[in-house]
DNA sequence: AACGAACGGGACTAAATTGGTTCTATATCA
DNA sequence: TGATATAGAACCAATTTAGTCCCGTTCGTT
């Protein structure tokens, strides 16, 4: 369930990847080859989290992607948000108020609170995050271990 | 972003107005018309959930579904699970092992943490919380405030 | 016993989404 | 000036999703 898709995985490849030397400029072809597929389908990524201002880009010769802001200053949240549009679990929170059946509706409050909960969890996790090897729970307020009702 | 499908929506819309009367058999037609849906439409999702033992059925005539648990029991992400198939973010996460980058896998165990947080979130809340007109934070656990970095 | 209501399961079609490519224009370094 | 590289849009193919239909089975009702 909640299946991201491809290109929004890459994407947080990519960011990792590039967290790694954030000062380094990086080009399409360069970070293709680095998570593994073909130089176009990098390039839209890139273009698309460039536009997001996620990246900056550097035109020209000799040109590439740079991160725009300190790895610690991006979110996950913010990442699959560039790549996956508007947020929102289901079409009535993402879209407000064109809901075919208006009376069960009561329902739609409870979404987005849910909503609301991933986002933060996703907000609190941010690419300098994902890009150590080993993970610190510590970084991510959200992600306390609750073992209770954890069903196979 | 982490957008569900319809039918996975129309799944919980339909567990949540079962909750309410958790003792009526309730047919596909009549559920059908509760929610705006066509019958083979709420039919097929009837028949998802009763498989995943949520819901139990009647056959024959006067026949129909009933909640399989008390609707406390429920869990919507068992109910996510059921209509949206196996849990995990990525296709790396869901069916671990046939990833083409492996040395950027690095990665999945993040991921995994996330999809974790997340399904604990969704574990807590159940579908009589979902039935409830005003739904209370109290009854989920991993519902607390968090207002820091929470953008647009 | 026969009829009809209702579920079980699978196959199928159409529509929407996604993944990926290509092309043209623009910017910049050497 | 030429090579390199991004910007942006259009486009195609493949997959996924939504929704329908059909046939078999179960079981009240008459």
């Amino acid at each position: 369930m909640l299946r991201l898709s491809k290109l929004t995985d890459y994407g947080t490849v990519i960011m990792t990847h590039m967290a790694r030397e954030p000062e380094r400029v990086c080009s399409a072809a360069e970070l293709a080859v680095a998570i593994g597929v073909a130089t176009p389908t990098a390039s839209k990524i890139l273009k698309t989290l460039a536009r997001a201002s996620l990246l900056q880009s550097v035109r020209g010769a000799r040109g590439g992607y740079l991160l725009a802001r300190p790895p610690a200053e991006i979110s996950i949240a913010e990442v699959i948000d560039a790549l996956e549009g508007p947020f929102g679990m289901t079409e009535c929170s993402a879209v407000a108020g064109l809901c075919a059946q208006e009376g069960s509706c009561l329902l739609r409050a409870n979404w987005q609170r849910v909503n609301q909960v991933i986002r933060l969890a996703l907000n609190d996790l941010t690419v300098a995050d994902m890009a150590q090897p080993v993970f610190q729970p510590a970084n991510v307020g959200a992600l306390r271990a609750r073992p209770e009702r954890m069903p196979g």
